[in-house]
DNA sequence: GTACAGGTTGGTT
DNA sequence: AACCAACCTGTA
């Protein structure tokens, strides 16, 4: 049997030497709901359940940046990460405690949170005790929400995943990195269509194109002014005023970003009496939740995710 | 078989 | 400034 023959989905992840041990990632517990919510409710579009998660113990096989990784959640609530033995495990862990942004004291923001009073932040805040906001690379992230736009995070993980197979530099056997605009600027729109991006493969097209025009550093969305920043992302194809927000705030750590989708647009308007209009939702939050909106905005979308299921 | 999805765009009112 | 069909394609 020839090497090449292998189908490529199924790598050597599975060797056995393949993963190095697990080792704990320091200053952080998560809640198992919150550990799914944070990695697999609509931040990231890289993480999936392992199959060897049965025992009660949650687990998530993923990437980002150059870096893959195993996650598991002991019944403690402590997070044990394992790297690719060919990877360097300090700076996996290290990357991997920039991801989970470990730098961001949450006491603080949950207790301006609290002093809002609002009684639904409250209860979202004791029911949701760990949970995160992910600090993603920029560039990755726009990317990923290019492709978001009237889909379900199964169809946008299968289309992130599929641009990094096609297109992404190899991180190691079997995991490729999300593609940099470079690489999306220089590559057919037909193989970005491939990736099942439907309409949205030539906006992804579009903005690598305008981005490398620009020489457009996406790392500047962190330091820029928020409205700045904003407007940049909404004048490239394929991102309006929601997915420019998401951008900011899971991408960016922009914690002042509040995107307004079609579920927390409802939410607002039963919880608050907003009415529909984003706009409106917007200034709502902004006033009611100030520099922080972004992460009341991801306590209430948690909330009524988890209600409705 | 048809409607619709965690949205944006471009054309109309 | 507000409204709406069209856009790809998988899923219900």
């Amino acid at each position: 049997m020839s090497q090449s023959k292998r189908p490529t989905l199924r790598n050597s992840s599975f060797d056995s030497n393949f993963w190095g041990g697990f080792r704990r990632v320091r200053n952080i517990f998560f809640e198992p709901e919150d550990f799914r919510e944070t990695l697999d409710g609509g931040q990231a579009f890289t993480w999936n359940r392992s199959e060897s998660d049965t025992d009660g113990e949650p687990e998530y096989i993923g990437f980002f940046s150059s870096c893959a990784a195993r996650l598991k959640l002991d019944r403690t609530g402590r997070v044990w990460a394992s790297f690719p033995a060919s990877l360097n495990p300090g700076d996996s862990m290290r990357s991997l405690e920039e991801y989970f942004d470990l730098a961001t004291d949450y006491a603080r923001i949950r207790e301006e949170l609290e002093s809002t009073g609002d009684k639904h932040i409250v209860r979202a805040l004791n029911r949701y005790p760990t949970l995160r906001i992910l600090r993603q690379n920029p560039e990755e992230t726009i990317v990923s929400f290019i492709c978001s736009s009237s889909k379900r995070i199964v169809q946008i993980k299968q289309c992130v995943g599929m641009l990094a197979k096609s297109m992404g530099d190899e991180i190691c056997e079997g995991f490729n990195r999300i593609p940099d605009f470079k690489r999306i600027n220089i590559s057919d729109l037909e193989d970005i269509k491939k990736c099942k991006l439907g309409f949205r493969a030539k906006y992804l097209k579009k903005s690598a194109k305008k981005i490398c025009d620009d020489n457009f550093d996406a790392q500047r969305l962190r330091t820029m002014d928020y409205g700045s920043a904003k407007s940049y992302l909404t004048s490239l194809s394929g991102i309006g005023e929601k997915v420019a927000d998401c951008i900011l705030l899971f991408g960016a750590s922009r914690f002042e970003a509040f995107p307004v989708d079609t579920w927390i647009r409802k939410a607002m308007d039963k919880l608050y009496s907003t009415g529909e209009k984003p706009e409106n939702i917007r200034a709502f939050a902004r006033d009611k939740f100030g520099p922080y909106a972004g992460f009341a905005q991801q306590l209430i979308f948690a909330s009524i995710r988890n209600d409705k299921s």
